[in-house]
DNA sequence: CGTAACTAGATTGCGCGCAATTGAATTGCG
DNA sequence: CGCAATTCAATTGCGCGCAATCTAGTTACG
């Protein structure tokens, strides 16, 4: 039993949860890195493809609440699909501070191909549908703690 | 009730397990951020340096196979720590293509105040030992199951 | 109306994270 | 022994992720 002496406190790398979410993380993108890769997407712009096949032209700062992205990383992301064909980037006529995406029909009708890659990951996971759910709830559960307290 | 077709399938990023932990991943660097500053560590650092309190004087492939990172990870993040005089870098005498990575007495000293940060990253988790011991169980399960299926 | 506060997005700078390449040291095999 | 294959670390290049700063457009308030 250790001591309450800070000196004497262990810190163990596999008894912290943060290492794990941290491997799995990790874990999850070097899986979805080969799937993503004959669709011309990293895992971070096929996150902002989903909010666009969900909800059509939407001015960056949405995508990026949505995602939990902000404007230094989604502005670069967002040129390259630009570039890529998927998206197009026009200001708002109304608001000419807002810029807003949309999907392309090229950007449109890689989501059926998205689909495959979302069944793949499915079957990589490896577990019910029910215990996969679990998880992911409390996950949600944890981050809201987390940002609650700061 | 969806239809089987690719064309229906739903990607509902809500529902998506990635997600949330890509989510709670970044909740927890950003709950360590302001912990760590005093410290002068970012997060992979000091996950460096937990492996090097627990065992010092390692190789950069050891801690590279305990944190699954790379050498194109470690090589410049373990040069900014030997920078910050926490950790010195020298060449095994007996097999020269490694590079040893041991604590300085600085680095060595830092250990008690991580353990600050320790306890207060549990706190800001907020939630039971056996709680987050079960989701951390559950992640390492996960983890393991997709890094076997490719 | 006009200025101050606010908001959206872009840019810069830094630190990962990883693939690919390089170079040096070691091992293995004929 | 000698050469090929392997191992280790460093480097390069690219894409996040985020803080800080900047510019332009909008809103609020006197």
């Amino acid at each position: 039993m250790p001591k309450a002496d800070s000196r004497e406190f262990e810190i163990k790398l596999d008894t912290q949860l943060c290492f794990a979410i941290y491997g799995a993380a990790h874990a999850f993108t070097r899986t979805y890195k080969p799937l993503l890769e004959p669709l011309g997407l990293t895992y971070p712009q096929y996150l902002v493809m989903i909010t666009l096949w969900e909800d059509d032209d939407q001015p960056v700062k949405a995508i990026g609440d949505r995602l939990g992205l902000d404007s230094g990383t989604l502005s670069p992301l967002l040129k390259r699909l630009e570039q890529s064909g998927l998206v197009s980037r026009k200001r708002d006529r109304d608001d000419e501070r807002l810029v807003r995406i949309s999907l392309t029909e090229k950007g449109s009708d890689l989501r059926q191909k998205a689909v495959e890659v979302t069944k793949a990951i499915g079957r990589a996971v490896g577990c019910g549908m029910e215990e996969a759910a679990a998880l992911r709830d409390a996950l949600i559960t944890l981050r809201k703690r987390m940002n609650e307290r700061d």
